[in-house]
DNA sequence: CACTTACCATAGATTAAATCTATAGACAAA
DNA sequence: TTTGTCTATAGATTTAATCTATGGTAAGTG
């Protein structure tokens, strides 16, 4: 097997015939042909049926084509991170539940290297692709946090996937509410006098879904729950409705405006937020320095 | 780039030294040299730092490498599967969170398809896990449960990971209890009926830690909590102690003795136990076949 | 029904790449 | 200084990849 073979195979099933893929991968036919074969006769696989109407893949060959891209898409990851294709720029990859802090540091990361030459991507996702993630090298650096209940689960996840786990910080969780929200008195709040009141949590697209479904205390029952699509719009109903949503209070207040206000939630739970290395690879350079910047703005 | 240049820097960072390398790969010294000169020019990457005592991977070389092990990991699955090395075996991979039907309908395919001529291995893990191993194909199916707490975020999971889900059944949370417990009497138990009691849960080696703690209800707040090791103890503790423990109500009451008893939980939540499958690939016969058996026995 | 077209397969030549042997060079230990 | 233990280089050799040319098969076409 070859990493060739496999491109090759790929192509193949992509164009539905040897030859229009030949043409694609700038080889003859012929050596396309002889490819394919070789690799089926290596394993005993037939992953193609020809006939004179082209090519078709049979069931054997669509299992043998996903581990093939599997490799592929392994394979990709040292082409992009070293070959420098697309551009020519370095790339930086982080994984991070939805911080704040970890947003500034990235921003800050990237004033301080000459923008331009890079090629940064600030995955904002949930607890498992961050690990899966960093895992597979396609972030060098990932950020999330454990309580009492996740530590013991992510902890051993982390170790099966040979990944370390560092702590930034410990936090307590915040409930937001408006400025003029009954509760506003309140020094601290606790899970008895939100009851009254309607929980607001968001999806934003896509991309950062579940974000507060990750949450600590997402799973306490709620008799008024509300899902709203824009976070302008989660902040509107909180005044309005003088509805709450609890959060991990280390989102930036500023972002929020002055009708928002943040309240320390007593309850016996903590977050530790950390970032996640994996221990198979030394952090590149700029992973060093982007730690750095997370420690300072954490400090 | 080729698979056997990142066999050989594998090699070389192992053995530590380039002429050893070259011996335990069965090629000549200079040869060996030359492919990882070749690698290092076309990435513009310098892996090892030469002396005339040996070579040594450079802080850049250990990030390469650890990229280079990944594409073999994946390799190697291809390796095991088609090649049939170790015995020329097929294997078939089953990744799931604990439930006995998923072990009965492993040994069923066992004894269908002549069970010499296969590897079978069941891995009992936690979600992330189950996860993880179907979509980079180390587990050709896996089996997990969704509920409405987990749904959002599983399928979510799913979708990025190119996942299908297929439901099998639906289960309602049981309690375990012993036959002599105060609360063998009622029909079904509600979690107040459960405060006064210990809760009970078990770490089997390093293995299917966690079972429990994936549980629906895992972060409820319960007062008496006994973690112990062994499956025996938990059931001595259940009799001895008026215990429970929570699951699935899908676990085989046959394994649990006559002394243990199961009464469904009023909670307004459900377990929908289902199999996963990567969707880039066929599944292969065996799989199929699991399935059928799987469906057979939760009908 | 010939004739063309669009495929894949085969054969043998050719080119490129991987690997070999032999040897040089550098350094540390005896 | 000599010996042993490394890696590097040069040039020959073998192996593998790819090429061109051609054959065979089935479907489409006038």
């Amino acid at each position: 097997m070859t990493l060739k073979q496999l491109q090759y195979i790929v192509t193949v099933a992509e164009e539905g015939n040897i030859t229009s893929a030949a043409k694609k991968l700038f080889i003859a036919q012929p050596s396309l042909t002889a490819a394919i074969r070789e690799l089926e006769n290596e394993y005993n696989v037939t992953i193609f049926s020809r006939s004179n109407k082209g090519i078709k893949l049979t069931p054997e060959g669509e299992e043998f084509l996903g581990y093939a891209r599997q490799v592929l898409d392994q394979t990709e990851l040292i082409e992009e991170r070293y070959a420098g294709k697309g551009s020519g720029k370095l790339k930086f990859f982080v994984s991070s539940q939805h911080y704040s802090f970890a947003v500034e540091a990235f921003v800050e990361l990237l004033k301080e290297s000459g923008a331009d030459k890079y090629e940064f991507h600030m995955r904002e996702t949930q607890t498992f692709n961050i690990i899966d993630d960093v895992a597979h090298l396609r972030s060098e650096i990932g950020i999330l946090y454990l309580n009492k209940f996740n530590e013991e689960v992510i902890r051993k996840t982390l170790k099966d996937n040979n990944l370390s786990f560092t702590p930034l910080f410990k936090a307590k969780p915040h409930v937001f509410i408006g400025k003029n929200s009954p509760l506003a008195k309140k020094k601290y709040l606790t899970l008895e006098d939100l009851k009254p009141y309607p929980r607001l949590s968001y999806e934003q697209g896509s991309h950062n879904s579940f974000y507060f479904s990750e949450e600590i205390l997402s799973t306490v029952d709620c008799d008024k729950e509300l899902v709203v699509l824009d976070r302008a719009t989660l902040f509107n109903m909180l005044i309005g409705l003088n509805g709450y949503t609890i959060c991990s209070g280390v989102i930036n207040e500023e972002l929020n405006g002055p009708n928002i206000i943040a309240k320390p939630l007593k309850v016996d739970d903590y977050m530790e937020i950390g970032y996640i290395l994996p221990m198979s690879i030394r952090p590149s350079h700029m992973t060093l320095e982007y730690i750095d910047i997370l420690k300072s703005l954490t400090a």
